[in-house]
Parts: C-alpha cells; sequence; structure tokens
DNA sequence: AATTATATTTGGAATTATTCTAATTACTGC
DNA sequence: GCAGTAATTAGAATAATTCCAAATATAATT
C-alpha cells in the first residue's frame, strides 16, 4: 500500500507542524484509513495493519491513531459506549449508524444547516465542534 | 428525597408498560435525577443514593439506569469515551459539553431544526434518533 | 560517519467503565 | 402465608484503552 503524494505531503506538514516525525508505521495506518474508508475500529485498523506490516504493535495503532487525529488528518467517530472509529473524510459530516447492518455512512452537511445549529445556542456559548450522528435503517435495510 | 406524584405516575406506569416492578431503588434513582439535573455519571449517582439509601449497590445502579432508560424515562448522553451519563429531561434536545468547566448543558431544538436535519438524509435512510452534542466554553468560561 | 539527543515503537501490565453471575431478597397473585 | 417470578447484591469477568519501561529508530551535531 503507497501513500498518494498529495495524502504524503498532507501527513508530512500536519507531523511537521506539530514538531512530530513521519514514520512508517504512521503513514502506513494513515494509507490504509484512506484507501478503505469504513470507519474501521482501531482492533481492525490493527488487524488490517498486521497484513504488510506483521511486527506492528496494537499500542503503536492506538498511538498513531492518536497522533493522526491530534492533527487533525483523521476524524474520531463515536457511537454510544462502541469502540471508537476512525474516518479520513476531513469535509465536515455526521454520521448515520445502520442498526442493521452496522454499517457507517457519512452524511455532508451544509455550511448553512451548521450555521443554524450554531444560533441556537445560548448568548455567552461558543462551539469548537458539533458531533450529529443519526441512527436507523440504511437504504440496504428496510423493513 | 420523595418523587412528586407526577413523576412517580410517570415511572409507574412506564414500568407497567413493559412489565417491569416498581422498585424503591428505581424510585429513588429517578427521583434523585430529576431532583439534580447535572447529568451523572453511574458512579456519581452510586454515590447520591447511597446517601439515603446506605445498602444500594453499583451493580443495582447500572440495573435501575438501564431499566430508566429502556423505558424512555431518561435518556443517556456520551461524550467521545468518557462515562455515560443521564439525563432525565425528555424534550428534544442537544447537549452542549463545556470543556473548561466540564458541564453539561441541554440545548433545546425545534421541531423544525431536526426536520432540517431529517432531510439531508440519503433516500433510503431512515433514523430513529440524532443525537446532537456541542463541545465548546460555556457563558461562565470565556478567554 | 560517529555520537548524542530525542521521539517512537513495542509487549505487557494496569486501568476504567461496564456487564455478568449466582446467591439472596423482595414482590405479586393466589 | 406460599409459590413463583423479578430485582438486588457483591464480587468476578470483560473489553477498550492507556500506561510503562525497555528497545529501537530518527534527527541533529560534531
Amino acid at each position: 500500500m503507497r501513500l498518494e503524494p498529495k495524502y504524503k505531503d498532507l501527513l508530512d506538514s500536519a507531523l511537521e507542524r506539530s514538531g512530530q516525525r513521519a514514520t512508517k508505521q504512521r503513514e502506513h495506518i494513515y494509507a490504509l484509513l484512506l484507501q478503505k474508508r469504513n470507519h474501521p475500529t482501531a482492533e481492525e485498523v490493527y488487524v488490517r495493519a498486521k497484513e504488510d506490516m506483521p511486527t506492528i504493535s496494537l499500542a503503536t495503532v492506538y498511538n498513531c491513531l492518536e497522533t493522526l487525529a491530534e492533527t487533525k488528518l483523521i476524524r474520531q467517530v463515536n457511537f454510544e459506549r462502541e469502540p471508537t472509529r476512525y474516518c479520513p473524510n476531513l469535509t465536515k459530516h455526521a454520521h448515520f449508524y445502520c442498526r442493521e447492518s452496522g454499517e457507517i455512512v457519512d452524511i455532508d452537511l451544509s455550511d448553512e444547516l451548521l450555521d443554524e445549529l450554531m444560533k441556537v445556542l445560548p448568548t455567552g456559548f461558543t462551539a469548537k465542534h458539533i458531533e450529529i450522528s443519526y441512527d436507523g435503517a440504511c437504504n440496504e435495510c428496510h423493513d
């Protein structure tokens, strides 16, 4: 698995900016998140990572995911008490969790809608972030 | 701590509906959630519950919270990987988490806004629930 | 290129919130 | 009051994640 130059640059400059090093492991994990964007858990990332890098440890997977999230190259996605999932989609979006198939789908959000959501905050409140998650049945899973 | 008749009825009928019994512990925990609506964790509920009911166990606290959530008398609130919190506010609302003070504040949401959020779903997708959480600084905590 | 300094990785132990289990206790209907 | 079921209890088990200390890799300096 090779990281496209575009993403390699993104990674390098994000790490540079935060004074961290571009290691094989970080690159590998970033590449596999980009390559199959199915919101995997750390455990799933670990399994996939080992295919090409058998000596990588679970702790490293957690470390790398943490670093990537810190540097804003990926997002953490949480559904209730389930294991955290990871998402390299940097556009503004919500997540739809299909209780039937377990699938997680990105839902694009317009700036206008996000603005409206910001406007309902009481005066004096400023949000750095809004998390929106839907849960229900996706188009494939109907009664 | 006494449960107001209005809420006592709500509790009794919700439990009845789901074929469960109205126990002292369930009533006590429901009452203290209503009395101080600060989105406590299970551990915090446990501490408070013991003040008036010293023999209650943590497992029972979890069981009761689970039952109350199942019967829709309270809501579970999750922020990232933090312990689940519990909220007896049944109106449609989001949660604002102040990173500064740790406070969680309910944000009322209009039906119109929720409608708009439903409308952005791709065709074929139906959501039973939308979770919205803000995080930032509340009115008390400013730079 | 060798040396030193710093960052990262690694495997395993530790932690934390939560759930499970099996025994006891409390209700409910007869 | 008794039988049957449901709920509570204490403690063990689990699962995801973080911590730790040693080993390795990378970068900076000579």
